[in-house]
DNA sequence: TCTGGGGTCCTAGGACCC
DNA sequence: TCTGGGGTCCTAGGACCC
């Protein structure tokens, strides 16, 4: 059997465990840069408050509701997350991190110690809330898309107590046919339209629809299994997580400018930074990355921008896989270079490692050249020297940001120039760095930030 | 004025190989 | 009138997830 933990209204929840006050209270969490709303308490979604909804087109309504707003605050959501899994890690036999805010669980054996699944759930439930502070809720099931099904239900109807246990043919049924098409898990906006269309409206009818039909209209091998697992056969197992982290097969960095910005050096300097960050993410997991990818978008809201909004290039690292963040910015910036036109406002960019491996798995060296001085790229204007690796520089940058800080040591390039830091007149501000102007104290994981007691 | 970021899996076309 | 077939790699993009 598969259990489903998944935390309620996740960001928000985490600033009430520090900040009580907001409890019973409308609360909203805003994207980087403060864009969109992507977490709301129940007393927001009262108020009408969509996922994803733009902060500016609801603004006057949250003045006049009198809403607490919060700018995203990671540094505090992934510390609250790492304290829920690592305690899911310790009481279940197997745990699967899903996202930030949920986990499959493998509950097999459990019954025989806890009574039955439903119990065991409880004891989950109770446990997370004891030693976080964050409601959660808990589906369990035959299979990952029935456990998902039976977690919606659950955080639908409080009156269950935070858990559903689809123990039996009969309670599948009824849960099936009790949710939309639409929410079921794998099915969004394209395919519940397709589906709509072929009288298909509840979970339960998309239970019964052909294996054939599924793998035409649903994308294939995947719809296919969408439907098998609704039928209760199990075609995913559980990838169980290493102590409560998730090793993941690509990285990236991106982010929404906090104003357009048409010069290069702008651009990559926001390039850099990326690099940098993802780089370090790629470090922190033990991996090296053999495919970079770089992409620059334009704004695809503005009336008088046309698509393609975005560009992208690839390319695998003729050195062979590499965590150095010099030589990824060396490559970096002849991919730059190669979707650079020039006149034209961006207005976002980011940066995709994959290919991630544990170093010297893929070692390959050139044949023109030795892995610590690589061959230049064939591109005239891709033509220039790459940085060698330097495996002890990047040890020691990560040593010191760990010890003083994040950022406290970067490469230059990723340093906002002397005219930017006037021209903004605070500080750090870096023409690519967006608003956060609600943001929570890292109460976790900064020790200025740590709330005292009297 | 203002519209997020980080992932997964799958498909399709072109280049290239034998 | 005629112009292989099958395989892999690379790149780009679509659909979905939270």
């Amino acid at each position: 059997m598969y259990g489903l933990l998944d935390c309620n209204n996740f960001y928000v929840s985490c600033e009430r465990v520090f900040q009580p006050r907001y409890e019973g209270r409308p609360v909203v969490v805003l994207s980087n840069n403060d864009g969109n709303i992507i977490s709301r308490s129940a007393e927001a979604k009262a108020l009408g408050l969509k996922m994803g909804e733009p902060y500016f087109q609801v603004k006057e309504l949250l003045k006049q509701h009198d809403v607490t707003i919060f700018s995203s605050n990671y540094a505090l959501y992934g510390d609250m997350s790492r304290r829920v899994m690592w305690y899911l890690g310790q009481t279940a036999p197997a745990v699967e991190v899903y996202s930030i805010d949920e986990a499959f669980l493998d509950l097999a054996g459990m019954e025989k110690y806890h009574g039955s699944l439903d119990t065991f759930a409880r004891k989950l439930r109770a446990g997370v809330r004891s030693r976080t502070g964050i409601p959660t809720c808990v589906g369990v099931a035959p299979t990952k898309t029935l456990a998902k099904l039976a977690n919606r239900i659950a955080k639908k109807n409080p009156d269950l107590g935070g858990v559903l246990y689809l123990d039996n043919a009969e309670r599948r049924a009824w849960a099936l046919a009790q949710v939309e098409v639409g929410d079921v898990w794998g099915i969004s906006r394209q395919y519940a339209t397709k589906l709509a269309a072929a009288g298909v409206d509840t979970a339960a009818d998309l239970a019964r629809v052909s294996d054939a039909w599924a793998r035409k209209h649903l994308g294939g091998v995947v719809g296919a299994r969408l439907v098998q697992e609704l039928q209760g056969r199990p075609c995913t197992g559980l990838h169980p997580s290493e102590d409560g982290t998730l090793s993941r097969q690509s990285l990236s960095c991106s982010r929404t400018f906090g104003r357009p910005l048409s010069a290069f050096s702008d651009v990559y300097g926001a390039v850099s930074a990326f690099v940098s960050r993802a780089a370090e993410k790629l470090r922190a997991q033990g991996d090296t990355a053999h495919v970079l990818t770089v992409y620059i978008s334009k704004n695809r809201f503005a009336a008088n921008v046309l698509p393609p909004f975005s560009r992208s290039a690839t390319l695998t690292l003729p050195i062979g896989p590499t965590a150095d963040t010099t030589v990824l910015l060396s490559y970096a910036r002849a991919l730059l270079h190669r979707l650079w036109e020039p006149g034209t406002v961006y207005h976002k960019a980011g940066v995709v490692l994959d290919g991630l491996e544990p170093p010297g798995v893929g070692l390959q060296l050139s044949l023109f050249g030795s892995a610590t001085s690589p061959p230049p790229l064939k591109a005239k204007q891709e033509e220039q020297t790459i940085a060698p690796a330097r495996p002890g520089l990047m040890a020691s940058l990560d040593a010191l940001n760990l010890r003083f800080g994040k950022g406290a040591v970067r490469l230059a390039a990723a340093v906002p120039s002397p005219e930017h830091r006037t021209a903004a007149g605070k500080g750090n501000t870096a023409p690519w760095e967006g608003k956060a102007q609600w943001r929570s104290p890292a109460f976790t994981t900064r020790l200025e930030d740590l709330l005292v007691v009297r």
